[in-house]
DNA sequence: CAGCAGATTGACT
DNA sequence: GTCAATCTGCTGC
């Protein structure tokens, strides 16, 4: 199997919520000092801007912060949450619309003892990249990455492996109950019964 | 094992 | 000053 990077035109489509779908099964990497490091995507959850009360680009709100957010898909979109979290966003849709996909799990498989290694963890088990914030530590993203385009630092492959819808669960989205009854949205996609997003609901 | 509090940086009102 | 798309560790049962 040759793996194909994703082309841009991947990203730039508008339906945020079938590509967050579609980025399941997609292998992320990232190449930092010349350690790569990454995995399979296995959940995700997409944030349409303007239209999406849990999206900090809400009705348009343009700010230094959501800049990112504004430009054309396949930027990265790195945030900071809680003071020590950083977030991995890919941006998605065209320049001016703030669309964007969050990646909130990865399932390891290339640099695994460097990613252990960055998170101070003695083995392998689900924390080391479950969630948005420690996957982002594994991977050593930084925000400096935040407003890259693609394809330099961070890499989405392709490696062929279509998820079968039936093996997509969607679920509400956490964290956002300001965001009122868009926290319902199912916007929260993941491989079913993939032992490395959060247990099944 | 469930539940809760603390950590900590940057941007907005 | 307050809030934010979270994680971790400690508590108590």
């Amino acid at each position: 199997m040759t793996p194909t990077i994703l082309p841009l035109s991947f990203y730039q489509r508008s339906d945020v919520v079938a590509i967050s779908k579609e980025l399941l099964g997609k292998t992320l990497l990232t190449e930092i000092n010349g350690q790569l490091t990454g995995g399979t995507i296995v959940e995700t959850e997409a944030y349409a801007g303007p239209e999406d009360k849990a999206c900090h680009a809400y009705g348009n709100r343009r700010t230094k912060r959501t800049e990112p957010m504004f430009q054309a898909g396949g930027t990265c979109y790195i945030y900071t949450c809680y003071g020590i979290h950083l977030l991995l966003n890919i941006v998605t849709y065209i320049e001016g619309i703030p669309h964007a996909v969050l990646i909130r799990a990865l399932e390891p498989t290339f640099g695994v003892e460097m990613m252990l290694k960055r998170r101070n963890k003695p083995k392998l088990d689900r924390t080391l990249t479950g969630g948005p914030g420690a996957l982002s530590q594994a991977l050593g993203i930084t925000k400096d990455l935040s407003g890259q385009p693609l394809g330099t630092t961070i890499r989405i492959k392709d490696h062929g492996t279509a998820i079968a819808s039936d093996n997509v669960m969607s679920s509400p989205r956490v964290g956002i109950a300001y965001a009122e009854e868009d926290a319902l949205l199912p916007w929260r996609f993941r491989i079913k019964d993939n032992p490395w997003t959060s247990p099944a609901k």
